[in-house]
DNA sequence: GATCTTGTGTTAAACAGATGACACAAGATT
DNA sequence: AATCTTGTGTCATCTGTTTAACACAAGATC
């Protein structure tokens, strides 16, 4: 018999539109960006990071689905006005994760990887 | 003129394969797979989670790439004896973190956006 | 030594997502 | 009102990955 350890799903989708997705949630999130800030525009966006423009878009569209940006015609795309931040106090722990992670020269992506591992538990 | 947050790369290769690798990675780097454990099957892990078994061999040739497992045909394939774990402080570190968000309810793929997104700075 | 076990290799087909080039709609700007 | 800006839609094509169904090689097991 071997270890059994495999959790099934984590089915999700992939490639360059949920990338950036994800990194301008980062953003959001964190509070670096904040409410009513304007985003790049797609054009922008899709060019600064080597993209086409639909993906760009696609991007964007994930964002306002979950309610994290604004998008008006001609007029941009920016931070919803509900400020949507991580709580103050997870905020502190990431910091202090990534103090010591940094101290220890460790790779952002193995912590993730062990963040996911033990999140679930 | 809009903000020009975005950080170029991030250029990172995706599906079932790599998120079959991520998995195994944080098992054994969180040390839920020790040293010298056995990893299910290549069938079997394909099995369980659904997908080909060439998608489960690639995943696992990944790991070995990166000496976190070791391979022989027969044998199975098995955590590497040296023990690759992430250091101890850093371990520490990540619970403080998930005990804060899961108190706060937060969702983990939230948690990992902001932590990319500060760790980069 | 015969037989299982297990990781790997091969191939054609299918699929998902990205691309590039374009046009359009809704507002802002002048 | 004319024009710019910007997000969106379309469409054919391309690219990379997965799939499914095999076969093979190297050891382990008996």
């Amino acid at each position: 018999m071997t270890a059994a350890p495999l959790e099934q799903p984590a089915r999700e989708e992939s490639g360059p539109a949920v990338d950036i997705y994800r990194q301008l949630r980062g953003l959001i999130l964190s509070g670096r960006l904040g409410a009513g800030e304007r985003l790049p525009t797609v054009r922008q966006t899709a060019a600064d990071l080597g993209v086409a423009a639909g993906t760009a878009a696609k991007a964007y569209r994930l964002l306002e689905a979950e309610g994290l940006v604004v998008t008006r015609t001609a007029a941009g795309t920016r931070v919803a006005p509900s400020t949507a931040v991580i709580p103050g106090s997870v905020a502190q722990r990431i910091r202090d994760l990534i103090t010591e992670g940094q101290k220890a020269g460790t790779d952002v992506d193995q912590v993730i990887d062990v963040l996911r591992a033990t999140w679930s538990g």
